[in-house]
RNA sequence: GCCGCGGUGGCGGAAUUGGCAGACGCGCAGGACUUAAAAUCCUGUGGCCGUUAGGCCGUGCGGGUUCGACUCCCGCCCGCGGCACCA
């Protein structure tokens, strides 16, 4: 660093501890465990990228780290691994454009992530490492394949599924972003293909109704609770118009979902997705071509243009009709993309007036709009010399009135909120009341103002039109002050709650009743039913690639047929299914395993069949994801060949109590891991039913020009150049000082050498220690030091339990001596954010090894209380000075002092109000 | 559009239940050491006024509650992240 270090030279000994711990199996997992005493600490296994660690990752291990140690400290017995997640596409990629083999390449990776986290002193035990690639792992991911499909979980099936036509693969919904394969940005279309699905839809609701009792970030459970997308609404049957079908089991009908069954009286239209079964039945021959060209055009659209960015609306007529079945009326039946196949039924009423989607449309095809939900109460805007009279007197008969704006050339404006009720005798009574009429909207003005029927259609758009039929215009309203946005051309649908109108016997209810009661009305006329439907979709898990863990199924033409072979899933002795090594890893749009001979070169477990195309194995693999799914109960027992993990290991460790890593996993893998956990919850695995009781995220750490770190910009920080300028201890107390461990923030090399000044001042504080007893003040000091680091350590604050420490070090630096018993125990505690220099200074003060393993020190609860408290003093509620008092002085002491105290003379000479006094913090003292 | 999170000095960020806003670090300025620079150490550092004492302003904006508001309430603005034709 510079040729006056102080003597601090970490590289000196760095290394040489790291060995020692390793060597002493200091971070061993104790065998010995007592339930109530046990911590399981887990980070985000990595994979194993040939870039090598990220300060990312660094950030979210210290910190798991420091918690860890200090558990370690607290006499928990800690259990805090580390693993590969190992399979994936890098590597095959790679292995594509080289030729060298994705297992020589991530071995070759995981010994530098093993050596640079070593070169942290992150303290894993090693014993346990894992990785998804061996055969000793991925023999329990075939496992839990088979469990699931034992449990019909696991299916195969013929589906539209998302093709990345770059990677050559099948995604999983969740890993499609914007249309575009999350790992390569290509653009995804559909393809219909036969995959292997895993049925997580079944565990939907309890994976949102669980989300209650883990201690999660807010925003990851709210981002969980969005992509199962919970709605409850109701199926309604209706019946197609003048046709029967041949096959009469299908009965004659279209099932429609929708969330608001209450509107059922303003549907006007229904809506199939292109893709819809019935619409090739339903259309009539003179709409036929159409139809078939506008689902051909649909197909090609990659799902980014028929979402997002496709907001027209387009669809055509299919020449049948269907009857509303609360009213009777004739109803058309159209197809359009806006509709979606894969969610609800993939039909809809389309019920214009309430809709925003459906009301484009209606405008655009022309069709009925019906309003039938009315706002509790309407606001309407009157200008006060429209009427004759006291206006407000008159107009509050009516409803609450509020003045919108004071005097100008039309006089006041009145608002008035009119409940649906008394809305037509309000309107009778403008009719009959109003001074001018005119058709330009004549001398007073009607409208929402947000809340209302600002949308009543007759097939026309009107600028804005109320219910009396008199027209508003935007420069009344700009005159009344109601925002221009609200004065909008365009038409909205109003799609909040309100009142029932025009629907006959469900009139007046207010929405959630009005609900109610059609639901009941339906299930009694057997049209319907109560129905909850969700976004989240069973997971597809095939992928067409090899560096994954095989399918463990085999099909057999001999059990099955030619056409049809059996599904066979390989028997739970023959696992694992090995990957075999005779392969191309050109990616062909099938996997490479489909061309190996010796990986199908398998007899039937069933009939023993063998033979080229008589039988063979499935020859996808899966989405690593699945791998990722149970990898921390694989911690607990990590050797076992007899079980994932015996139920002793994991009774012993389960589940994980504090989970730390990067937020963009909030849909995929954590949601993955909780359906696991509770299919083992429901086959007797395990009694428990969520896997992480307590996660945190680390945010993103931004490059010194505050952009993300790329290679592109340049601006990458390797934790390898870091440690070797200033240590390891210096880059792990940095990175944890940088701020909360959640924010995003960017790296400072200044910030940095900042913390190794701080270390080194440490160093330095050595040559002052001295074998003597600490006075009180010291002993408050270090006592303080020692509640405020454990409570910080539990809390994630590290950044602030680092401030304390700086202070520390700060007043030492200005005094002659430490006492020994003050170093000893300020090195203790600081050992888990700096565990080199801490271990070096201990042991040169005679401390046995390892510091690691000595106790977290005690504080004494008095001594963490000052004495001598600072109180402000205010006059009138503004400080004008501080005192320092004994702790919890009396407010008479205190007045008195304030009495006594020259300065505060002159605020005193009014007479004194009222005191308000708050012990050791502040005394307010009111004068005239 | 919907949901979630956030907005405090030149910068990263502190601030139990409402009770001294700006801890700690960076940067900057001045000083010490040095032939000099670097490194190190010391002092100062929210803005404005004032020689000092001290005063006024100040936590995105506008209101409110309170003796007292970064903190609580109402109404906005801006930024970040997620979801998005989900019926």
């Amino acid at each position: 660093m510079s040729n006056r270090d102080g003597g601090y030279k970490p590289a000196e000994f760095e290394k040489k501890w790291q060995k020692r711990w390793q060597e002493e199996d200091v971070y061993k997992t104790p065998t010995k465990v007592d339930p109530k005493q046990k911590f399981y600490c887990l980070d985000m296994f990595p994979y194993p990228s040939g870039a090598g660690l990220h300060v990312g990752h660094v950030e979210g291990y210290t910190a798991t780290d420091i918690y860890s140690r200090y558990m370690r400290m607290r006499g928990f017995q800690v259990l805090h691994p580390m693993g590969w997640d190992a399979f994936g596409l890098p590597a095959e990629n790679y292995a594509v454009k080289t030729g060298i083999h994705p297992k020589t390449t991530t071995e070759a990776a995981i010994k530098t992530f093993t050596s640079q986290i070593n070169s942290l002193g992150l303290s894993y035990d090693w014993d346990r490492e894992i990785g998804t690639h061996r055969p000793d792992y991925y023999k329990w991911t075939q496992w839990f394949f088979l469990l699931l499909y034992k449990k019909g979980l696991a299916y195969k099936k013929t589906a539209p599924v998302n093709w990345c036509p770059s990677c050559q693969t099948v995604l999983a919904n969740e890993q499609v972003v914007d249309g575009k394969c999350e790992r390569c940005d290509a653009e995804v279309s559909q393809k219909d293909m036969d995959q292997w699905f895993l049925k997580i839809t079944a565990y939907a609701d309890r994976l949102l109704k669980d989300l209650d009792k883990i201690d999660w970030p807010e925003s990851t459970k709210e981002g969980q609770r969005n992509w199962i997308g919970r709605s409850e609404g109701a199926i309604i049957k209706f019946e197609i118009f003048n046709l029967k079908f041949e096959n009469s089991k299908e009965g004659n009908y279209i099932e429609v979902f929708t969330t608001r069954p209450d509107t059922v009286f303003g549907a006007t239209y229904l809506v199939l997705a292109p893709e819809h079964p019935l619409v090739d039945k339903i259309t009539t021959n003179e709409y036929k071509q159409e139809v078939k060209k506008y689902q051909e055009q649909t197909k090609k659209k990659t799902a980014l243009q028929r979402s997002a960015l496709e907001k027209d609306k387009t669809g055509v007529f299919t020449g049948s009709y269907a009857v509303n079945p609360v009213n009777g009326k004739k109803i058309p039946i159209w197809i359009a993309d806006y509709v979606m196949m894969t969610y609800g039924t993939g039909a809809i009423m389309a019920v214009p007036a309430h809709d925003q989607r459906d009301l484009e449309f209606a405008l655009k095809y022309g069709l009925e709009v019906a309003e039938v939900v009315v706002p509790k109460a309407a606001k309407y805007i009157v200008i006060e010399k429209s009427l004759e009279g006291d206006v407000e007197k008159l107009l509050a008969k009516y409803g609450q009135v509020r003045i919108t704006k004071e005097e100008d050339d039309w006089g006041k404006f009145f608002e008035v909120s009119v409940a649906y009720e008394k809305e037509e005798e309000f309107i009778e009574f403008l009719k009959a009341n109003l001074l001018e009429e005119s058709d330009d909207g004549g001398s007073w003005y009607a409208d929402s103002a947000g809340t209302t029927n600002k949308v009543v259609f007759r097939g026309k758009v009107f600028n804005i039109l109320n219910k009396a039929g008199f027209k508003a215009f935007k420069d009344y309203g700009r005159q009344a002050g109601i925002p221009e946005d609200q004065l909008a051309i365009e038409p909205k649908a109003y799609t909040a709650d309100g009142v029932n109108v025009n629907s006959d016997f469900l009139n007046g209810l207010e929405t959630p009743k009005a609900k109610e009661a059609i639901i009941k009305w339906l299930e009694e006329k057997g049209l319907g039913k109560r129905q909850v439907t969700y976004k989240l979709r069973d997971w597809l898990i095939s992928r067409q690639r090899y560096w994954g863990a095989p399918i463990p199924i085999i099909y057999c033409t001999n059990c099955g047929s030619k056409d049809k072979p059996a599904i066979v899933p390989v028997p739970e002795k023959d696992l694992p299914v090995k990957l075999p090594d005779d392969v191309d890893f050109k990616p062909t749009g099938e996997s490479p395993l489909k061309y190996s001979k010796t990986f199908h070169d398998v007899a039937c477990p069933v009939c023993g069949a063998k033979g080229e195309g008589v039988v063979w194995r499935e020859s996808d693999t899966m989405d690593t994801f699945v791998d990722s799914s149970w990898y921390f109960f694989r911690f607990t027992d990590p050797k076992n060949d007899k079980e994932f993990a015996s139920k002793q290991a994991i009774k012993t460790w389960m589940p994980v109590d504090l989970y730390v890593g990067g937020a963009e996993h909030t849909v995929l893998h954590l949601l993955y891991s909780r359906f696991f956990t509770k299919v083992l919850k429901d086959e007797g695995y395990i009694d428990f039913d969520e896997p992480f009781m307590k996660l945190r995220h680390q945010g993103l750490i931004l490059a010194e020009d505050g952009r993300k770190m790329s290679k592109r910009w340049g601006n990458v920080i390797n934790p390898d150049d870091e440690v070797k300028r200033f240590g390891a201890d210096t880059v792990r107390m940095y990175e944890m000082f940088m701020g909360p461990l959640k924010d995003a923030k960017p790296w400072s090399t200044a910030g940095e050498r900042g913390v190794y000044r701080f270390l080194r001042k440490v160093w330095v504080l050595q040559d002052k220690v001295a074998d003597q007893k600490p006075s009180e003040e010291e002993e408050r000091i270090i006592n303080k030091l020692i509640a405020y680091a454990g409570k910080g350590i539990e809390t994630l604050s590290m950044n602030t339990v680092i401030a304390r420490f700086m202070e520390f070090a700060n007043y030492y630096t200005k005094q002659k001596e430490v006492p020994l018993s003050v170093w000893r125990r300020f090195l203790v505690i600081m050992a888990p954010f700096a565990p080199h220099i801490t271990e070096e200074l201990w042991s040169r003060v005679g401390g046995e090894f390892s510091i690691h393993q000595q106790p977290w020190p005690e504080y004494d609860a008095n001594m963490v209380k000052d004495e001598q408290v600072e109180m402000a003093v205010a006059f009138n509620g503004k400080t004008r000075g501080i005192i320092t008092m004994p702790a919890d002085a009396s407010e008479e002491m205190v007045l008195e002092m304030v009495k006594q105290t020259p300065k505060f003379d002159k605020y005193l000479k009014g007479k004194v109000q009222k005191i308000i006094f708050v012990k050791n913090k502040i005394i307010n003292i009111l004068v005239e």
